[in-house]
DNA sequence: TTTTATTAAAGAAATAATTCTTTATTGTAT
DNA sequence: ATACAATAAAGAATTATTTCTTTAATAAAA
């Protein structure tokens, strides 16, 4: 049972739309700072390569709605965007493991804004500990249980070594981690209510090289 | 046309599954280095929590043919599944853009292999060029089409600032690439022959950010 | 040897996602 | 004013993917 009273089914928006929604996003934001006050789902369709009535149904899911022959307000659009997807809330994480993915995305997140406050990262590696990667320091992996104690952190970033992920992610979830963001190979054995974010890079190269491979093949 | 000589319809593998097969693959290793010498699709399924027919399914697309009450031949299907990604083969790449997403994979791919070499890194910036991340040379933006004219290089990592990423794609196709991985938030416009395989970061942020809000309106 | 349980494989059904079609709206031009 | 063209929105059809069902094979047990 829901705030209006009905039982009503959660229609999960798709994740191939949520993905595609920063593009938008991306792209609007250019549109903007160009000074474009509408625009319509067929220009953006055109601009990014992709179906007109896709766009339309992708944003649909903000409840924006557009005017016949004007499109989209830009400024509402953006701002719309970005409440849907959560840029406009903070979302405090922990991440896990400062090795090298780990720390490129630390320093990442300061020059590409993923939406997540990194309050800190943690390694059981001394010679990483008490190091500070794009403003954020690296803590001994002993203090996560101390210190997500006092925090209220509700995502967990997980860039340890496969072999200890399904480990690690089960201290995370033992420390109030709601949603866990894998970029380990490992496959996670967690509760349903929590939230796996599986994101392999192993797995786009794996695409990347297939793709290749038919090419060859198809000459 | 192809070798066989008939017009057959190319029946590429579905992208969700080339996304699976390197979990399979991670998962076999250990399972043959634990001594085992058959498993079976259910055993699988079961341990990486997911349906044992599409197991068999995914499985099926490298041509391996498993024994009822036995299951797979381990080594068998850890040979065929890198042999139908491509791992066995030597690809050869470029990364453009050694900022901190372009060196984080440089560093990355020599701890976690991803089926390709990238041969050299470039980038406009002074203060890299010359520098030398995981065994990879960071070259001047420049030298790329001389050293390209010498190279026969296939692939193309993109993780350039977003603003120059249509224009540094295009010099890449000009240096005879095939296939791009895009980490930029752009989205390319490329000649359909060429591969493109975007891989944001932050689109997958976006998916966790809007799932743990999902999770929240329903407690 | 015969039965039984397990399993891969092939096909069917169901589900999810995209693309296509229609309708209604609205600003612009006549 | 009136007609016209562009466009969002809603729904239908198509396509892709996953899940379910059936069948056939085979090793192990009786």
């Amino acid at each position: 049972m829901n705030a209006t009273g009905k039982y009503n089914k959660i229609k999960q928006v798709p994740e191939p739309t949520l993905k595609r929604l920063p593009g938008y996003l991306y792209y609007l934001e250019q549109v903007k700072n160009a000074g474009v006050l509408n625009i319509s789902a067929p220009a953006i369709g055109k601009e990014l390569k992709c179906d007109p009535t896709q766009v339309v149904k992708d944003l649909a899911v903000t409840g924006v709605k557009g005017k016949p022959r004007v499109g989209y307000n830009t400024f509402e659009l953006i701002q719309a965007l970005e409440d849907f997807i959560g840029y406009n809330r903070v979302h405090e994480a922990f991440l896990i493991g400062a090795g090298n993915l780990g720390s490129a995305l630390m320093a990442y997140q300061q020059e590409q804004p993923l939406g997540l406050k990194i309050l800190a990262a943690f390694d059981i590696d001394n010679n990483k500990i008490g190091r500070n990667v794009g403003g954020i320091h690296i803590l001994d992996y002993n203090k996560l249980f101390n210190l997500s104690g006092r925090l209220n952190v509700r995502i967990g970033i997980l860039t340890t070594p496969n072999e200890v992920a399904q480990e690690v992610a089960e201290d995370l979830i033992s420390c109030g981690v709601k949603a866990i963001w894998n970029f380990t190979s490992a496959r996670l054995n967690m509760p349903s209510n929590i939230i796996v974010q599986d994101t392999s890079i192993s797995s786009y190269a794996a695409v990347l090289l297939r793709r290749l491979n038919d090419a060859a093949d198809n000459i």
